[in-house]
RNA sequence: GGCCCCGUCGUCUAGCGGCCUAGGACAUUGGGCUUUCAUCCCAAAAAUCACGGGUUCGAAUCCCGUCGGGGUCACCA
């Protein structure tokens, strides 16, 4: 039944490219979202074209306040910029769905009037009812077309008295509907098995198959990107373009992202919110090429790629059809090797707006500033750093070692320490004199320096120790020794 | 349950009929460096290519079946 994924041109075509994403503002914006923004983005920007953004607020229950805005916000900062939105316009517009009822209307019943549609007046009770009705006699559940066979006369007087019908697909019967999904090849479903889907609400809203082919038309998209929750309704959308004598732009149907069950990645098995990430300290250019590697990968095997390089490279036609299961430790190991590759002084800007976000300001920027060399090796999330550099602004109140034995050695290093002039108070100062010290008092050096380290810091695992009395300063490095 | 999609180390994957005694990355384990932890370097373990049949001189790669997983069956997207 797979066709070879290759013979056709589509990817090579010298037609504008233009993708566009399709979220529904209905909460958080979701990290599946951004994994397929990410495909389109890069396939227009390869092939210089647009990029855009169509908000599908169809569904007036669903909707929620700020959730475009939260979406731009998504975008913006994983630094993959449309083309054409709501907010920046464009010259297809416009850009939300909400705005184009009369172009979904007008379709409808251009449909209705060619026959392929027709009014459906049931209600929502009824429905309910013969859906009950034929899952317990474990039929399929489908509309059972109850109002198709109204004439003409009927519907006009039932419209004049104020009904509110839906408008349904008409689906053909026995039929063998050839579709195509670019990622995996022809697939065929029989049009017996296939429900009058709702084109047009009650509300005069249009349900998402309408929708989405009409716009995807009308914006002129010529290569569509969405997830493989869809391919089940890729018959009827392809039944629309037919009817509307349209052609159907090549399909590519994403993975599902997965939990770590394999089931599609959920808010209660995994991290789908964007905010999550924002939260946890992960820099959007490793989310970026994290993602980019789920279901896809470098033609030459490397992993770690800036976006140029991904743009330059990404096509298509080589998205993979199995569900990758979400990894966070490979996440988190790509954060740290961004961490590292970032040059100092961004670092700094990076935390202390991290700081200011988060962590609500508990930093100064000096310090900051001071300890993002100590950490840049260790950090493999923002989130971490305050477990490092929690001692530089509070003095510990509990040790991770029982320093009672050591009283003396503690007060030892103290008084060596007291010696130094403020202005010698250097990292590599200190650890010389402090590392002849122990040879002349003949303590092994992982245990003299251990002691000083929980001494100062509550812990056994910390920033360098050198650098960190430095940082802390000659005054309150004695007053903690003390 | 019907329909559809998918099935290579624990995870992400390379692989497009012979370069595969199946390669890389994360994670894991061991070692080196080291005043902790990291970074860095080296090494190991880890997939009988879901299973069973074919086709072929030859199959992870092609075909069929089985099993397993997932998706979908709304006036939600």
């Amino acid at each position: 039944m797979t066709m070879p994924k290759k013979s056709r041109p589509h990817s090579s075509s010298t037609a504008v490219v233009r993708t566009r994403i399709a979220p529904s503002p209905t909460g958080m914006p979701h990290i599946g979202t951004l994994y397929q923004a990410l495909f389109d983005y890069a396939f227009a920007k390869r092939h210089k074209g647009s990029f855009l953004i169509r908000i599908e607020d169809t569904d007036q229950e669903r909707s929620v306040q700020g959730a475009e805005e939260a979406l731009y916000d998504a975008f913006d900062w994983l630094g993959i910029p449309e083309d054409e939105s709501p907010r920046k316009g464009g010259s297809v517009g416009p850009y939300r769905q909400s705005e184009r009822l009369d172009l979904y209307k007008q379709h409808a019943l251009e449909l209705v009037k060619k026959g392929h549609a027709y009014y459906c007046f049931c209600s929502k009770e009824r429905l309910e009812e013969v859906r009950k009705q034929q899952s317990a006699s474990k039929q399929v559940p489908m509309y059972d077309r109850h109002c198709l066979a109204l004439v003409s006369e009927e519907i006009q007087t039932r419209l004049d008295a104020g009904e509110k019908p839906v408008i349904r697909m008409k689906i053909p019967q026995g039929e063998k509907i050839v579709c195509r999904d670019e990622v995996r090849g022809d697939i065929v479903f029989d049009s017996n098995l296939i429900d009058d889907q709702v084109l047009l609400k009650s509300d005069g809203f249009p349900t998402y198959h309408l929708a989405v082919v009409v716009d995807d038309h009308f914006m002129k998209i010529s290569h569509i990107v969405r997830g493989e929750e869809w391919i089940s309704s890729l018959p009827k959308h392809k039944l629309l373009y037919d009817w509307f004598g349209w052609d159907m732009p090549p399909m590519y149907h994403t993975p599902l992202l997965r939990n770590p069950d394999k089931s599609k990645m959920s808010k209660r098995h995994g991290h789908t919110s964007v905010v999550w990430y924002q939260e946890h300290g992960i820099l959007p250019e490793a989310l970026r090429n994290f993602l980019a590697l789920l279901g896809w990968s470098h033609p030459k095997d490397a992993e770690i790629f800036s976006l140029d390089e991904f743009i330059s490279s990404f096509d298509l036609k080589d998205l993979k059809a199995v569900g990758p299961i979400f990894d966070p430790a490979k996440l988190e190991w790509m954060n740290g090797e961004y961490i590292r590759m970032l040059p100092v002084e961004e670092l700094a800007k990076r935390l202390q707006e991290y700081n200011e976000k988060f962590l609500k300001s508990v930093y100064s920027i000096e310090l900051i500033h001071k300890t993002v060399p100590l950490v840049q090796t260790r950090l493999k999330t923002f989130q971490e750093y305050d477990g490092y550099c929690h001692f530089f602004i509070e003095a510990p109140r509990s040790f991770e070692k029982d320093l009672t034995a050591e009283r003396d050695v503690i007060k030892s290093i103290a008084g060596v320490l007291e010696k130094f002039h403020e202005q010698e108070w250097q990292a590599e100062a200190l650890g010389t004199r402090l590392q002849t010290y122990a040879e002349k008092q003949n303590i092994p050096f992982k245990s003299f320096f251990m002691t000083l380290r929980v001494a100062l810091t509550g812990k056994k695992i910390t920033p360098p120790l050198n650098e960190s009395m430095e940082i802390l300063g000659k005054e309150e490095t004695l007053k903690r020794l003390k």
